[in-house]
DNA sequence: CGAGTTTGACCGGCGC
DNA sequence: GCGCCGGTCAAACTCG
């Protein structure tokens, strides 16, 4: 997600980012640091160099006190060199456990898929009014457990740490990786298909492709993946939140049971392209925004809002994917870290109480996350990131390059300048603050996912064919009323 | 004049 | 069937 400018310049830029070179220009992954981030900012090419300025005798001669500085700017430097090292291989090992969550996640999809279902052929591939291919996957699914994900969740540093790293621009390749995987197992779910290569590679989706094949390809659930959408609740004075996308406003009512009218908004980033966002102020905190994403992009992203919007609609998608097995019985899972149901889940979040919930009740599947507790920075360590109130949610659209245009006339927003100089005042420095950099709210996003999954694993153990929602007593559902549909969509009611 | 916003009308889903 | 409500449309309006 966030990389820095020192490894750019340290090391080659490898695998997946290699072929995100702008990428790594978009986060300046040292802005906390006033000394690195001017020895960075002086000039990638120049940086390869810094350490023989810096290590040339005249440099360190103890007579000079700017030599002294140089010494120690020397010494950070070293320090943030290995502590990029160190985020380099934790991003390694996010991604391929990432990839292993998913296969499983994909493993565990299928069985329910062939035995409660058996979808017409005509019901598969049409996706958003394109006709996606059902793949018949050679891939094989990845054997990991998802006790074995689980377990590395329990290496609680670990995981925290590579899922915090501000190298997570990576998860822009993953979550493509999962779409096209969601995909392959979409196709595999309703059996195969003979049609290995009519792939289509050239529709670029970056966000809930998976919902809307679960949409598509499983009328029986239809009610509950109908649409998901994320909500982002943050403080802020401003009327809405830069995200980076261009949006146009269409409409604004009254909302029921809130004073602050709601406006709605579509994306203007792409002709069609179906994004929506909600914006509403918090009926009972108006410094807080509820901003609530639907849809998915028809057009590329710029890379920050690629990152961004990735990672998010990645995270939307495995909840949803993992959630499709849970039946619309259940109003909502609420994901407390801190739930001593949740042992060997989460055990590491007894600071941070609730951070991300998960509605499940239909007809709209909402994450809600509440970054009203984040801290601004994005490279500081939030003291206590915990989401107390209900949340809302997000399938991300974000980039920086384009600016938001209630708020920005014409600049070239670039969050990450914004954000060293003053609080974050764009939806992407919240969110990048707390899915970059927050060990927690990271932690508290797989969690979530982890713990639908390990919901989905459960039913299909139980093999719950009627579609009621038994809550396995080992997750950390916490049951709301069924029928309270909206209860959970959005948040603005919910609060 | 074009792009974006405002706002009342309209539509469809849902519950009673 | 009716009314409520959320969401969208589109004409009128504003602004640069």
């Amino acid at each position: 997600m966030i990389s820095s400018r020192a490894g750019e310049a340290n090391e080659p830029v490898e695998n997946s980012m290699d072929a995100k070179p702008v990428v790594i220009k978009e986060f300046d992954f040292f802005a906390a640091n006033d000394n690195c981030e001017l020895l960075i900012r002086k000039g990638s090419p120049e940086f390869p160099h810094q350490d023989d300025k810096v290590a040339s005798p005249p440099l360190l001669t103890p007579k000079e006190p700017s030599n002294i500085n140089l010494s120690m700017l020397r010494v950070k430097l070293e320090q943030v060199r290995d502590e990029n090292r160190n985020l380099r291989s934790m991003l390694d090992q996010a991604t391929k456990n990432y990839t292993a969550l998913h296969g499983h996640l994909l493993s565990v999809m299928q069985k329910p898929a062939h035995v409660n279902h058996s979808l017409p052929k005509d019901e598969r591939q049409e996706v958003g009014g394109s006709t996606l291919p059902a793949r018949q996957s050679k891939d094989p699914v990845t054997s990991t457990s998802i006790l074995d994900i689980n377990e590395d969740l329990h290496s609680e540093d670990k995981t925290q740490e590579r899922l915090a790293s501000p190298e997570n621009n990576n998860m822009e390749v993953m979550s493509k990786e999962m779409d096209h995987n969601m995909t392959d197992q979409i196709g595999r779910k309703h059996g195969p298909s003979n049609n290995d290569d009519d792939v289509d590679h050239t529709t670029h989706r970056w966000g809930a492709l998976g919902q809307n094949l679960e949409e598509e390809n499983r009328p029986d659930q239809q009610v509950f993946c109908k649409k998901a959408r994320v909500s982002i609740r943050a403080r802020s004075d401003a009327p809405l939140m830069s995200d980076g996308c261009q949006w146009r406003k269409y409409g604004q009512k009254m909302a029921k049971g809130n004073p602050c009218p709601r406006a709605y908004y579509r994306c203007t980033m792409a002709t069609g392209c179906p994004v929506r966002k909600q914006v509403q102020r918090c009926a009972e905190d108006m410094s807080i925004l509820i901003t609530t994403y639907e849809g998915d992009h028809n057009h590329p992203l710029p890379p920050a809002a690629t990152v961004m919007a990735s990672t998010t609609s990645a995270a939307v998608n495995m909840l949803l994917s993992g959630s499709t097995t849970t039946t619309s019985s259940n109003g909502s899972q609420n994901f407390n870290p801190s739930n001593p149901s949740l042992p060997s889940m989460l055990p590491n979040y007894a600071i941070s109480p609730t951070m991300a919930t998960l509605s499940t009740s239909s007809p709209y599947p909402t994450i809600t996350l509440d970054l009203t507790h984040t801290t601004h920075h994005p490279m500081q360590r939030p003291p206590n990131f915990s989401l107390p109130s209900p949340p809302t949610f997000f399938p991300l659209p974000l980039h920086n390059g384009v600016p938001q245009q209630q708020q920005l006339t014409g600049h070239h927003h670039h969050p990450l300048y914004m954000s060293s100089n003053k609080p974050p005042t764009t939806l992407v420095d919240t969110v990048t603050a707390a899915i970059a950099t927050d060990r927690n709210f990271t932690t508290a996003l797989m969690a979530a996912v982890s713990s639908i999954m390990g919901s989905t694993q459960n039913k299909n153990n139980t093999s719950n064919i009627s579609g009621q929602d038994t809550c396995s007593d080992e997750m950390a559902v916490v049951p709301v009323s069924p029928q309270l549909p909206d209860q959970s969509c959005t948040t603005f009611a919910a609060n």
